[in-house]
DNA sequence: TGTCAAGATGTAATCGTTTTCTTAGCGCCC
DNA sequence: GGGCGCTAAGAAAACGATTACATCTTGACA
């Protein structure tokens, strides 16, 4: 035990020791732990040998004789979004639940990175994965095909060869400037991120609803970044005839558009109203003004679990898209700026 | 290519194959893939085999054979705190320089759960480990003895057996009260969470920088959540003659107690002074009244990899503990409330 | 009582790599 | 020109488990 040199080299006992302890075959230890049928006589005599002999089996072995991972990759953009972190954690939650593993690719919505761990992926063998990709690597993802089952999560291509979990983009994003305009704002200004499909719904969502209620769409794009939409914004309402309404396409951006309105010495509700995607826990200190989409989080984690389990099962049914609905917080400026002036043109 | 049924049981190409497209041995593919001696002609032709077959690398079987895995495990506590986002970036971000995977283990404080991660950590055969365990675990993990560096951050156990990457609690909480106490405070509460060590270290910090000063701590103790604290500090509030300045030992029972001073319809600095850990992002929307111990998290993270890379070089070289320092940021109550008013007993 | 099926156990092949060991070839030096 | 060392390459062992297959025991049933 008092080692006076430890090496790190693994010298483990493995299951022959184990089976040479309980004086059987490895066959039995094995079987003992991954509950093949064995007397109850050996079962115990095999327990008490890996008690014993603090046996530990080696997950690489297993993986390669038996050709399950059971791990699963979990690939996001920015792990730092809470949006990001919630599923994280959904996901690992159920993996843990099915005894599998997580393996966590934080890709900074950097295709090179992305590409890198979808190799990754494939040597690993993993189990399955579950992705939110830019939308360069979601297009090359549609294109190819992999050994194991395929989750686009928050984010999908055109083609939809992956199963998939969304939300309603179009209709959030629609709601959101409904409630707007009944607030009495005529212009809305909108800040979409620029790397995701996700940010490009929401966009057409934005200017679809815009256009719907008879106004102009006025939208700008920027790194999905607090600082990508701080910037922006700064910039933004520096001129002079900018709209008192905005809306962001996720979370980070909306913090960033928060810190802006602050830096420039406006107020939230009374100079500008803010509203976006993400209920996180800082939007409700903001407290007026500032109304948001609610994702089903834990639900999208789970939903993309399923999914891949289901794939699992039925390589060959076709792909399924599964679309949840968020849900609008109403956070109101209860007087809004505009509402008795007329519309302007831009 | 058109397969039409898939299976998802690899039937993937070896080393086998490749060797054969190239009409050399396995080992000479071994060698090329992972640099050793071969002519450029051989290098060449295997290549462009590895190309032309798609060869994955199986790494299973790698790690199987070379004992080496190339993967941290990463343990935290709780994924949802942004400390631990941070962390598990950088982290995240370090091994994949060093091509190394992270396995993403959550243990919601969890001890059970600590466990399990402990144990899949063994069949794992990590490289390395970097935990922040609850204090019932950091005693575990003291006195056993693992094939692998362990680095403990964020949280230590008294014996100190292995690495360790921290911020200098003591003199933290005494930058924060020494803060508050010139700003006026007389009367300072505290909630520290009840399963970390830091939360003791904070809390005995809090304890002797108040006594330090000639006044009287008031601590208690929460489960370390938003909800916990909220709660917590709802109760306490309720109380007829309760301090007007209260800290926290981490970001998500600041939060917490933000919220619960504003259920209580009372107002961030003009009733209340809040102070605590974590710079996050929403601290600065509050403006003023709120001051933090920033703690750099980036660098936690390199620390604890670099501390874990080192170990693997020397490992019988005696523990280290890195203690960095957190910044205080100070958002000031400009007007503190109880400046005039001489201290009074609890 | 003999046969057969089913269940328990052991033996040995196998998974896909890396690595050790061996051999072949080549240049150098005395 | 023979011995020596060095490098490139292949053959085969090894890593530590699972599992296909063989063997043996036992009980049921005709």
């Amino acid at each position: 035990m008092n080692r006076m040199t430890r090496t790190f080299t693994d010298v483990g006992v493995g299951i022959k020791h184990v089976a040479a302890a309980a004086g059987v075959s490895t066959a039995t230890v094995s079987r003992v732990l991954s509950g093949g049928s064995v007397s109850p006589a050996l079962k115990e005599r095999v327990e008490a040998a890996v008690r014993a002999t603090g046996y530990r089996p080696n997950l690489s072995a297993r993986r390669l004789r038996s050709k399950h991972s059971r791990t699963i990759g979990l690939i996001v953009s920015d792990i730092r979004n809470p949006f990001f972190t919630a599923l994280s954690r959904s996901v690992e939650d159920v993996a843990f639940r099915a005894d599998m593993r997580v393996i966590l690719c934080n890709t900074d919505e950097n295709p090179e990175r992305e590409a890198m761990y979808l190799r990754l992926m494939e040597e690993e063998r993993v189990t399955g994965m579950i992705i939110a990709p830019t939308r360069q690597t979601a297009d090359r993802i549609e294109r190819l095909s992999f050994d194991f089952p395929v989750v686009l999560v928050d984010r999908t291509g055109p083609l939809g060869t992956h199963d998939a979990v969304v939300i309603d983009n179009l209709r959030a994003t629609r709601q959101l400037i409904e409630h707007l305009v009944d607030l009495g704002h005529r212009r809305i200004g909108g800040i979409f991120g620029n790397t995701s499909s996700t940010a490009v719904e929401r966009h057409e969502g934005y200017a679809a609803a815009m256009r719907n209620a008879g106004l102009t769409p006025e939208a700008r794009f920027a790194a999905p970044t607090i600082a990508g939409a701080a910037t922006e914004l700064a910039g933004w309402l520096a001129e002079p005839d900018h709209p008192r309404a905005f809306i962001a396409s996720n979370g980070l951006l909306l913090l960033g558009m928060v810190k802006a309105v602050r830096a420039a010495g406006l107020t939230i509700p009374g100079d500008v109203t803010l509203a976006g995607f993400d209920n996180e826990l800082w939007t409700e200190l903001i407290g007026s003004g500032l109304s948001v989409i609610e994702q089903p989080i834990d639900e999208i984690g789970q939903s993309a679990m399923s999914l891949l389990f289901d794939r699992l099962e039925r390589p060959d049914a076709p792909p399924r898209k599964m679309v949840l609905s968020g849900r609008l917080i109403e956070r109101d400026a209860s007087d809004p700026i505009e509402a008795a002036i007329p519309a302007s043109p831009p």
